[in-house]
RNA sequence: GGACGUUUAGCUCAGUUGGUUAGAGCGUUCGAUUCACAUUCGAAAGGUCGCAGGUUCGAAUCCUGCAACGUCCACCA
């Protein structure tokens, strides 16, 4: 039985539904109908979620978001495409295998099973996560093209890596070079400076005699090798010291020879002023011993252990070590002073929260300040074979406006981030993820600082036996970088016709926390590869949080779970929670009970849909046995279906303003208001008026039928699922996802008779208040007068008895001549109603009352009078402004006027 | 240290180029109830728009300063 009397059960229809899409193959705009082909193309690419396990509310509510645009722009007519995928997430998937098997018992799962077997656990696992994933894609209703999923590691995305890596390094902008980088001890491999969490962290900060200084350090386990003592060569103290002097000044394993560096990076107002630095462990004295030339020597090495140079503390790891230096440089005398409030940043890499060790290795990197010749003419602006770097193409794409982000604030940041961007380190000594396409002849040491040319190629298959493959892989995020185009078929030239009709994509929509991990990459790797931009738009949404605003975390043991929510509510209301009440870039607070809402609302639409319907029917049923006769008030009135009412025009005026006001939303990104204003218009207008009147004058087919088709289109790319389901349930042809978009309906506007409407729809409002409180009793009778009498709103009133006496519940309505002064009114606009009141009411009660709105009238009028007599108001104000205030003063008069005559009438 | 964001009803948040009695949802209180929907309907109460100045005929909106909270960035040993 369609029409049960149960309410909307989201759970029992909506994987049905989805099946039906699939099959229908309208996902892909290759088979969608004739009217899309000749449309414009629209695509998007789905950011790819991590294969590391299970979708979360983020992913949630960038599937709803990108939905909806999709499903909007198809119905619209245009050649939708949304790409789905999944990033293999190098790091993350391969650490988290690693947890996984160590919990199972191994100590060092990489040692243990080697590359090969390792490799296999992990491609096992991604695989796994992945049809997950795509299970979870799919329970969100997303209208993707699973025809042309997509995976960052797969065979054509790992060609299209390769092909940029190789123009990269014709370029010149792949180098190899020993830098100071992140390392990850606990990992065992460098991060990149976007991948370093800093984490603030109280720790003792020790001052140590340092020959004649006292230095600074909450370090001490590093400064075995510290030979360069710095200070700023302004600082007064120190000005009898001279660049370059050396002295003897006894340290933790005995004497050494210290020699004094004047650099301004110094701050001289911290601690004495005076520093002494460790190169290969510090970015900072990393640069000043760049800067003097200065030897750097390693201290601590790729496991936290102390090298040799630490003498008897050779082979401990530092945090055993830095107590034990401490105790000794205080035997020795050395300690002047521990401050044990001192709060300092340490960095963590993200993946794994381990302390990230600074150190000077081989890596590979992408060069952003060097200049290199373009490929191809580029943004409009170069030409094939200019001069240009990478930092300025990304600059150029965002100060040329070609792409735009919403919400725009974060242009700002995105520029920031570029000033401060250093060079790119895209090595990565895990195993998982794509190998660095180069390969060195045996003869060569790979560790080697400079390679002869042709000791080392470039390439994505062997050179021959002699040859061996650098054994790292690259950072996850230089294949997500190439994703708008590598998953259009770049850079196969069979799939070129593709990536032309379909790049650059429309949209990209993301979490704004991958701004500069992602959205930067995707400018820099599109903009050098293509010479065009990867994108029209970019929207950023809002983190989800619980709701106290906390990040939800497993443990706070505040997560909310997708894919607990959806049995539970039903899939569109999750998606309503997630687009209506936010705006981009702005976080979100999300909870059980606004999800609650939505599913409400989901059965209200569900509920008025089953009753037009079910009007539909009754009236044709109706019309069919040619019923004559009945009362005007019964409730099923047949009617001729072309005698349009006045309450008809109201509401398909209301549904034009809707429609014109949604679509103009939906094309500038405003979802959260579009969504809002349907539903009022849903709930307020269409429920609660429009279908109340139409119990009443019955015979509405056609409008109905109207109604309810551009009701259900309007809502479909918010709520998918409940519009689709209903759809079919009314027998309506084909499929709902490619209806076409709604334009405004076409009604004959009648100006006058809409304010006729709205006054009564005020009034009626107002009657229905005092009857709430027994002001007037349910059976007693009313009595209109027309005091500013106009005929056509008395006929009016007259021909539309029935639903004023439904929705006042009053059961009869007479014309007078004048109302009695003890009756209560009420007026809108031109005329008045006056009501025998309930002998109920309290008359003390009721004088307070309206004194009261008489007061509030009457400083609302002094207002206006005040400022229309305003000269200045009145010279500077637009005409417009003083139009409207001349006609609120108007009508508040008005009001006053009335509620005088009820006070002295009470 | 720098930049950005937030501060509006008890709670969660809108408020699109400044326009005149500041909105919604939830919650609260009161009332209704066979006749699509208690996942319902009607009504009410509730706001000096963080604070202090300024610009303007007019400011939640623009400017300046301050405060609280939050986020990002930065080499402070």
């Amino acid at each position: 039985m369609i029409f049960g009397f149960m309410a909307y059960d989201a759970s029992s229809v909506e994987d049905e539904i989805y099946r039906a899409w699939e099959a229908s193959g309208f996902f892909n705009p290759d088979k969608l109908p004739d009217r899309n082909q000749k449309g414009e193309s629209y695509c998007v690419v789905m950011p790819p979620p991590n294969r590391t396990g299970t979708l979360h509310m983020g992913h949630a509510v960038m599937l709803a978001i990108q939905d909806l645009l999709i499903r909007f722009e198809r119905m619209r007519g245009k050649k939708t495409l949304w790409i789905p995928g999944t990033d293999h997430a190098a790091i993350a998937t391969q650490v988290k295998v690693e947890q996984m098997l160590m919990k199972e018992g191994m100590k060092n799962p990489r040692e243990e099973l080697g590359r090969e077997k390792f490799l296999e656990k992990v491609v096992a696992f991604a695989e796994e996560s992945s049809k997950t994933i795509n299970k979870q894609i799919r329970k969100m209703g997303s209208s993707c093209d699973w025809s042309r999923e997509r995976y960052t590691l797969d065979e054509a995305r790992s060609r299209a890596v390769n092909e940029v890596f190789k123009m990269m390094y014709e370029d010149g902008l792949i180098e190899r070079g020993a830098r100071i980088v992140n390392w990850d001890p606990n990992t065992q491999t460098v991060v990149s400076d976007d991948e370093v969490v800093w984490v603030e962290e109280k720790a003792p900060f020790f001052e140590f005699q340092y020959g004649p200084f006292v230095i600074g350090t909450s370090r001490p386990e590093t400064k075995f090798g510290d030979k360069y003592v710095v200070m700023h060569p302004d600082d007064t103290r120190y000005q009898k010291y001279q660049q370059g002097e050396k002295l003897t000044v006894e340290w933790i394993n005995g004497p050494i020879e210290a020699t004094i560096i004047k650099d301004e990076a110094v701050d001289r107002e911290f601690g004495t002023g005076v520093m002494t630095i460790t190169p290969w462990h510090d970015m900072t004295d990393f640069e000043i011993a760049e800067r003097h030339h200065l030897t750097k020597e390693q201290v601590i090495d790729l496991h936290g252990n102390l090298l040799p140079i630490a003498g008897e503390f050779e082979s401990m790891h530092i945090k055993e070590a830095r107590q034990k230096v401490v105790e000794k440089l205080k035997k020795k005398g050395l300690l002047v002073n521990i401050n044990e409030n001192y709060i300092h940043r340490i960095a963590t890499c993200s993946r794994g929260g381990g302390m990230i060790e600074p150190q000077i290795l081989k890596q590979w990197f992408i060069r952003v300040t060097k200049p290199f010749a373009l490929r191809q003419d580029t943004l409009g602006k170069w030409k094939k074979g200019d001069q240009v770097t990478l930092k300025e193409l990304m600059r150029e794409v965002v100060t040329s406006k070609q792409v735009t982000i919403i919400p725009e604030r974060f242009e700002k940041i995105y520029f920031h981030w570029i000033d401060h961007l250093r060079d790119w380190c895209i090595s990565r000594q895990i195993w998982f993820g794509h190998r660095i396409p180069v390969w060195y002849h045996h003869s060569s040491q790979v560790s080697a600082d400079s390679l002869q040319p042709d000791k080392m190629i470039v390439s994505d298959t062997s050179p021959g036996k002699d040859w061996q493959q650098d054994p790292d892989t690259l950072d996850t995020w230089f294949s997500s970088g190439l994703w708008t185009f590598s998953t259009l078929g770049w850079p196969d030239k069979k799939e070129w016709s593709s990536l032309r009709q379909y790049h650059p994509t429309a949209l990209l929509e993301t979490g704004y926390d991958i701004l500069f991990f992602w959205v930067a990459r995707m400018i820099l790797m599109t903009t050098y590869t293509l010479g065009e931009i990867p994108f029209k738009d970019v929207y950023l949404h809002g983190l989800v949080r619980d709701e106290q605003g906390r990040k939800m975390s497993k443990s706070l043991g505040n997560i909310l779970d997708p894919l607990d929510l959806i049995p539970k509510y039903g899939t569109d209301a999750v998606r309503l929670s997630l687009m209506i009440g936010s705006t981009p870039g702005q976080d979100t607070r999300l909870s059980e009970a606004k999800i609650e809402g939505f599913r409400n609302f989901t059965n209200k639409l569900w509920n008025i849909s089953r009753f037009i319907l079910s009007v539909i029917a009754r009236s044709e049923s109706a019309s069919d046995a040619a019923i004559s006769g009945q009362e005007v008030a019964s409730s099923m009135t047949p009617r001729n279906d072309k005698q349009q009412t006045l309450a008809d025009i109201w509401i398909q005026h209301r549904l034009n303003q809707v429609i014109s006001s949604v679509t103009k939303k939906l094309e500038t990104y405003q979802f959260s208001s579009a969504g809002e204003e349907l539903r009022d218009f849903t709930w307020g207008d269409l429920a609660d008026w429009y279908l109340e009147i139409a119990k009443i004058e019955g015979g509405k087919k056609y409008i109905l039928t109207q109604i309810l088709q551009t009701l259900l289109k309007l809502w479909h790319p918010f709520m998918p699922f409940v519009t689709e389901h209903i759809w079919k349930v009314a027998g309506y042809d084909g499929m709902l996802m490619i209806e076409k978009w709604p334009d405004e309906l076409r009604i004959t506007h009648d100006a006058l008779r809409m304010t006729e409407f709205d006054s009564l729809q005020r009034v009626v409002m107002d009657m229905r208040r005092l009857r709430a409180e027994q002001k007037i009793e349910p059976a007693m009778s009313i009595t209109f007068q027309i005091i500013i009498a106009d005929d056509r709103l008395k006929k009016w009133i007259g021909d539309n008895q029935a639903w004023i006496h439904r929705l006042t519940k009053a059961t009869s309505i007479e014309f007078i001549k004048s109302i009695p002064s003890d009756w209560v009114t009420v007026s809108s606009g031109s005329w008045t109603i006056g009501f025998n009141p309930a002998t109920s009411i309290d008359p003390e009660k009721e004088r307070g009352k309206i004194e009261k709105e008489l007061a509030e009238a009457t400083s609302y009028i002094t207002s206006l009078e005040q400022k229309l007599k305003d000269k200045e108001f009145i010279k500077k104000a637009p005409p417009r402004i003083v139009e409207d205030m001349k006609n609120k003063l108007q009508e508040a008069q008005e009001k006053a006027r009335l509620l005088k005559s009820r006070l002295n009438s009470a």
